[in-house]
DNA sequence: GAGACACTGTGTACGCTAGACACAGTTTGC
DNA sequence: GCAAACTGTGTCTAGCGTACACAGTGTCTC
């Protein structure tokens, strides 16, 4: 099991699947897998609280203490259950229409993905490991601006930046806006403050009041995709041109 | 204190400080500031993590059990303390150079305040109930972005865009960059992965080591926002043209 | 002034959490 | 055959958010 390697580099040794297994004692009733699916399912259906050692061991009909056989934390348990539910990244080789029309389709089939999982922008802030498949999307981004004349750093900030979006628009709210919302509505109490206080805050409240008027509801995901590969666009642009 | 009013909206109340304080009773020894000041203390000196009704109660001398006498739940002192640490948004209007200037400006005092508080990524991500300094911040930016032309949905999708690369930015680490680092160095597993595989992930580990060589660390939110300003000059530009 | 009322902070209790540890049972290598 | 290594279980602790009953305190009404 490694009970030499501290935290993380435990973590990453489970991750990437470099753990020895013993050859005495009696068969385990469940493996790493089991394990993951098991607390991915309950997160799916009834989100990242749900999802506690005692739950996802009665899923398995095994006690909680089972699982740390398996399992040095609970954080390791996530870690293996968000490498999980991103799943296996896509192959964009095959995309035609150079560096913009594979981003496009990378940032279109990570939302998808996620949104099986709504749960993975809170999950995966702050530090963490990074398993496989994670590292197998960003090869994926990555691998589409490799002829780009970016340097690497370039490319990696790029992703970062693009991947950021996602999450961002992915988790402030189904529809993706300002968590002022409760169901894209305005709350009572802030609309009642646009409304009869527009002074408060003019240009928010003029924003909101057109915005409402034309109706014309894009998505915040979308429009700032574009800005970002337009952006991208430029920089990429600069580098061919020197 | 309101009790008809249920979840949201009850915060959105306190937030905004609708709360109608009572006549009869003894002296409250507190007030929701005290509180909220307290919780923030503790916030940035020991995490998000060390924040407890126990242990906020303790540094105010009483019992955890007053503090409900305030805030109905550790969402709402959670959502006060967000708004505290916020602090009062800026005022841009002095700033010269147009839009672009401006939203630079924002972005950088966003970050600069955010540094003390680095616990605010995680604790601002999914659903929530948004105070008078947040929406004070998007007022400020939105306002930036009145006369460029955009419509109200593009201004407010345009901050959402910007505040959100902040966040992310400031969030995955204090470098921000990719969470595959401890104090920004590849984990000893993963730089394995990427020396002595490199066909596995082949574009990336070429981005890396192209990285590492350079050494020309720019700073990945300065990256991404310039590339997110370059879009929206772009949009911008379309727009005025009409 | 007397009482009702509304509010205060406290103490106790409940169900939940992550995890440490000791233990008995099982499989394998020697 | 026996020791070593591993398994899952049961018990335990410390901590969490919060519901509820209670005694004390201030004010408003009569």
């Amino acid at each position: 099991m490694d009970r030499t390697l501290a935290g993380d580099e435990r973590t990453m040794a489970m991750l990437w699947g470099l753990r020895t297994q013993p050859t005495r004692g009696p068969r385990p009733t469940l493996d790493l897998d089991r394990i993951a699916q098991a607390a991915l399912g309950i997160a799916d259906k009834e989100g990242l609280a749900a999802v506690s050692m005692q739950r996802v061991a009665s899923d398995l009909d095994v006690t909680k203490m089972a699982l740390y056989r398996y399992v040095s934390s609970k954080t390791e348990l996530l870690a293996a259950m968000i490498d999980l539910a991103i799943g296996p990244p896509p192959d964009l080789s095959q995309v035609a229409g150079g560096w913009r029309a594979r981003l496009e389709e990378w940032a279109r089939l990570l939302s998808a993905s996620w949104r099986d999982h709504p749960w993975i922008p809170g999950a995966t802030m702050g530090r963490r490991v990074m398993g496989p498949n994670e590292v197998g999307w960003v090869e994926a981004a990555v691998a589409a601006l490799a002829d780009t004349g970016l340097d690497g750093t370039e490319q990696m900030d790029s992703v970062l930046l693009m991947s950021g979006h996602i999450r961002n628009t992915q988790s402030s709210s189904s529809a993706g806006s300002f968590p002022w919302t409760t169901d894209g509505r305005l709350s009572p109490t802030l609309a009642d403050v646009f409304e009869n206080q527009p002074e408060r805050y003019p240009a928010l409240s003029k924003a909101i009041s057109s915005a409402t008027d034309s109706g014309r509801r894009e998505d915040p995901r979308e429009y700032g995709l574009r800005r970002i590969l337009d952006g991208l666009e430029l920089v990429i642009a600069a580098r061919s041109a020197v």
